[in-house]
DNA sequence: GTATTCTCTGACCGTACGGTCAAAAATCTG
DNA sequence: CAGATTTTTGACCGTACGGTCAGAGAATAC
């Protein structure tokens, strides 16, 4: 009977080896395919072409379409947050922000299949719940204030909202012009940031 | 014989009235339909549905359906340049980045429709050419500096780059929270910017 | 070697899309 | 009023989309 997976994660049994590797197969090339040509390119036709199987091989190991895209987008995600977690707790409170910054950007900068995907997701999925992403950076900027024992100061939520704008915009313009140095712009952005909050 | 009009601006007869009020019709349904339910959702059924007109009716005013929303895009955009350029315009040499700022941020705060067309637009029309959007405001920084007689300082474009994602970031909170202070946050980025700027 | 389970194909379905066109309706002109 | 012109309709075309399904082929188990 054998069940296309309805939900990855429900174990009802381990996924076998060929499902490990097409689903990976799969999630690749919708990541290529939505950084090269747009979201609209990611068609369940052209990632079962691009995959080199056919559209009813593609719903065997997923459920619908959107469940493909969602999972590249997931592990685009995944990546990205495991990533700048990591540099952030690596790097004393007081520093944190600038952590953030720095990997954010160079995270990106990195892999611009990752950046362009996550700036078309941004939109489309976005759509209902934007989400509060600054957030995670206006924690940090607390943090950091009271490390360095400093007053209030400006409101943390516009500060982590520009900087996270700010990251936007240099990651987009290394994504058009690979010459440019995305991580001397980091650099600036973060001595802006750092003279506003700790001023 | 009378001949759909393939280009707008191209007189072989200056429009009629009815013609005048299509458009002009069918450009604000455009706007507000890509503002409320995003890009795909200004497809040429919606249009004519939404206009009280069938999809023929559509096509006789417009070369195609793209043609439809690149004039909402441009209606849009133009209104953004006029207001802001006057803005800009009006100010001293060394106060046009803040003016420039200030209007942006107040020109999108108070046209919610024109604000997400102007971002719904950037992916899809924007897969060809981005555009170099911080080149005005980098002049502006140049000028100002020159204005204040300063040493050159860090690069304008960087500087121009990061101020524009910080505005679109600003502005798309306040997208999707309406009582969030848009005003005082540009004040908040002009103050980082002038620091960074004129430090 | 047979039976069972997993993987995949290819034909098919319904829907929505952008766009065309002859002819009807509305409007303007004399 | 009639005649010409502008505007609109509604049927139609081809394409691409997401998704379903019976059954063919492979792999695995016994």
């Amino acid at each position: 009977m054998a069940a296309r997976r309805t939900t990855p994660g429900a174990e009802d049994r381990p996924l076998s080896f060929i499902e490990q590797t097409r689903r990976t197969q799969l999630i690749e090339v919708t990541i290529r395919l939505v950084a090269e040509h747009g979201y609209a390119a990611a068609s369940l036709a052209r990632i079962a072409q691009a995959a080199g199987i056919t559209k009813g091989a593609v719903l065997y190991h997923f459920a619908s379409k959107d469940a493909v895209v969602a999972a590249a987008h997931a592990r685009v995600l995944d990546a990205l947050v495991a990533d700048v977690g990591a540099a952030v707790e690596a790097a004393p409170a007081d520093q944190a922000p600038a952590a953030y910054v720095r990997r954010m950007v160079g995270h990106l900068a990195e892999r611009p299949d990752h950046a362009r995907l996550i700036v078309e997701a941004m939109l489309h999925h976005g759509r209902p719940a934007p989400e509060a992403r600054w957030k995670p950076l206006a924690a940090l900027l607390q943090n950091a204030r009271e490390a360095r024992g400093l007053d209030p100061g400006p409101d943390p939520r516009t500060l982590a909202l520009i900087t996270g704008g700010a990251i936007d915009a240099i990651v987009g313009e290394r994504l058009r012009d690979a010459a440019y140095d995305a991580g001397a712009a980091a650099e600036s952005l973060i001595e802006m940031l750092e003279a506003a909050a700790f001023g």
